[in-house]
DNA sequence: TGCGAAACAT
């Protein structure tokens, strides 16, 4: 079916003077409801297009267009079948701009905010709404305030904040809660939300919880967790959306333990098991580690969406478990669920990290011949890096000079660090050039050169690189590995001394280094980052935030019980390595969570097979 | 004459 939409840009064009002044049609219809509600009731339960299309011709004949309830309820209906330009082009066919009001335009307004069609769109009609001298109800505001939290414009949520206190709604806490929630959203807009919610004078879950999600999204993740013990002290109750939020926070922390006991808080306190709060479970357990769990909590779930399946799947495939992947997807759409793209990055991330090619290949040809997805930039990063890891350099980059879209930086640094690894040097130190030049404040794109130089034993190139970047004042991420103790979490960065256990630390790490030595362990030191000599170089490696986590969790766990940490960045070559010896001499399984994936070291040996 | 807020998978 076609329909022919009229564009909101395009109403910039209409002569409101002249529709102020046209003659009202129907005029009768206006007053009586009783006319009206049949065609009402029917828009309620309008839930197909063609139905929709259906009722458009009767609201014509019978002279409705010119009834703003039907004209609400008919924007309504578009907008729950995502055919909002469709209610567009019957509300802007009024003749006489009398029928608006304001009611009308926040249901035109939510429509929009709602939509995952351009948030501008709200702002337009909220803007034509004022010019129609129309003045906003109460109710538009949380939909205008949405529109300026999609569009993360502080500006645009300051002046629409300014507004809405000249109309004297800033004392509804509907509207308050949504001001916190924009101010959150918006870059550089927390200290707003933070300095409203402080001057609130009540507060209700939804405040906190909006509070709570602005500090998640930020990746503020212990102040997440933070003000949720804040809100138990002031003794509000948190609701499911709250646990949501908190889950995330837990999940971005790797902190399971505090994980496990949201779980139990949630069947204690019997906190309303939505699909979206068990979702949140499954992907907490799988990304703080435990994907068996996970998928026991997978397996009871009554109901289960897409985010359901594509959580597991992806959890499966940090886990290195890509066939159980690969057959619960297939169990997925053998259940009726129609895979959409994201799905498929985490099945194609999942093939990637198994060392399914064919696999990879099949699926990501059958994701556009028959789902009709048509691939984004992500798949097509999955796919090279697919190639990348099996070893099929030149494949790969044959694949990238074929994509139809512009490779992104990511899908280059993969071909490089596939290159160093795979020993194409001379392609991957060409290619890493290249990207300098394209993206020269991006720190790993110099770590990857000079692990390429380091690789070559160039180490003039290597200090050169060095000296490179100080110049140009690039800002270094430093590597921090996170562990989880006793409902705290400690976290370890480089070089930085400010524990309290620092000094047995060390020891330990010595004592780690001897007896891994004994058992065969040599430093690798031509990825370390820096221009010193061989025994400093050592020296370093064995400062790395990973090495102080497993130290400290030696020294405070019992003999036997696993290790739990996670990494910010990929875990670097000589740590993997190190965690191989102490899993075995020690005795202790280290599950450790980087940047990418779960490497489970066992026995000597790691569940990602030296590849990742 | 009808209406509103916070959350999950890359």
């Amino acid at each position: 079916m076609r329909f022919s939409y009229l564009k909101p840009r395009l109403l910039h064009s209409i002569n409101t003077s002249k529709l102020k002044t046209t003659t009202l049609h129907h005029q009768s219809n206006m007053n009586h409801r009783a006319v009206e509600q049949p065609c009402l009731d029917i828009l309620q339960a309008c839930n197909t297009l063609p139905k929709l299309a259906q009722l458009h011709t009767h609201i014509i004949k019978l002279g409705f267009q010119n009834n703003p309830l039907v004209l609400t309820k008919f924007t309504s209906a578009s907008s729950n079948l995502d055919a909002i330009p469709y209610a567009m082009s019957l509300v802007f066919s009024v003749e006489d701009a009398r029928v608006y009001d304001a009611f009308l335009f926040s249901t035109i307004i939510r429509a929009y905010a709602e939509s995952s069609q351009s948030k501008h769109n709200a702002i337009f009609y909220y803007n034509l709404m004022l010019g129609y001298g129309i003045s906003p109800n109460k109710y538009a505001f949380p939909f205008v305030l949405k529109a300026c939290a999609g569009l993360r414009d502080l500006n645009l949520g300051k002046a629409v904040h300014g507004s809405l206190v000249k109309f004297g709604f800033d004392d509804d806490i509907f509207v308050q809660n949504t001001m916190v929630h924009m101010y959150c959203c918006c870059s550089g807009g927390m200290e707003f939300a933070r300095k409203l919610f402080d001057e609130m004078p009540k507060l209700d879950p939804v405040t906190w919880t909006a509070m709570i999600g602005g500090y998640a999204r930020l990746g503020q993740s212990a102040g997440a967790v933070g003000l949720f013990r804040k809100m138990q002290i002031a003794g509000v109750c948190p609701d499911d959306v709250t646990m949501v939020s908190v889950l995330s926070a837990c999940t971005d922390l790797g902190a399971l333990e505090l994980g496990k006991w949201i779980e139990s808080y949630i069947e204690k306190e019997r906190v309303l098991k939505t699909v979206e709060l068990s979702n949140a479970l499954v992907d907490m357990f799988a990304k703080c580690g435990d994907v068996d769990k996970a998928l026991g909590l997978f397996r009871n779930m009554s109901k289960r969406t897409i985010v359901s399946w594509t959580s597991v799947i992806v959890g499966l495939a940090m886990h290195g478990r890509g066939l159980e992947a690969v057959s619960l997807f297939e169990e997925m759409k053998a259940s009726g669920m129609v895979p959409e793209d994201i799905a498929f990055i985490g099945l194609l991330s999942a093939c990637s990290h198994s060392g399914l090619v064919e696999r990879g290949r099949q699926y990501f040809s059958e994701m556009t011949r028959q789902f009709g997805i048509v691939p984004k930039i992500e798949h097509y990063g999955c796919m090279v890096d697919l190639l990348s890891r099996a070893g099929l350099v030149t494949e790969a980059l044959e694949f990238v000079e074929r994509m139809p879209i512009e490779p992104n930086p990511i899908i280059w640094r993969t071909l490089i660090s596939a290159c160093r690894v795979h020993g194409e040097l001379k392609l991957g130190e060409s290619i890493s050039k290249q990207l300098i030049r394209n993206e020269p404040m991006h720190e790993s794109n110099y770590v990857l050169l000079s692990n390429i130089y380091g690789k070559m034993l160039d180490w003039e190139k290597k200090s050169k690189i060095r000296v490179a970047m100080g110049k140009k004042g690039i800002q270094k991420v430093p590597g921090s590995t996170m562990i989880e103790l006793d409902n705290e979490i400690h976290e370890f960065i480089v070089g930085d001394r400010s524990h309290n256990q620092y000094n047995e630390i060390i020891k330990m790490v010595n004592e780690m280094g001897r007896e891994m030595k004994r058992a065969g362990y040599a430093p690798t030191t031509t990825e370390v980052f820096l221009d010193i000599d061989e025994e400093d170089k050592e020296d370093a490696l064995s400062r790395h935030s990973e090495k102080l986590a497993i130290a400290f969790a030696l020294l405070n766990t019992p003999p036997g019980s696993p290790i739990r940490i996670t990494k910010n960045l990929r875990v670097c070559g000589d740590c993997h390595s190190a965690s191989k010896f102490i899993s075995k001499i020690y005795n202790r399984e280290i599950v450790m969570r980087d940047r990418s994936r779960f490497h489970h070291f066992r026995d000597g040996q790691c569940s990602c097979g030296d590849f990742w």
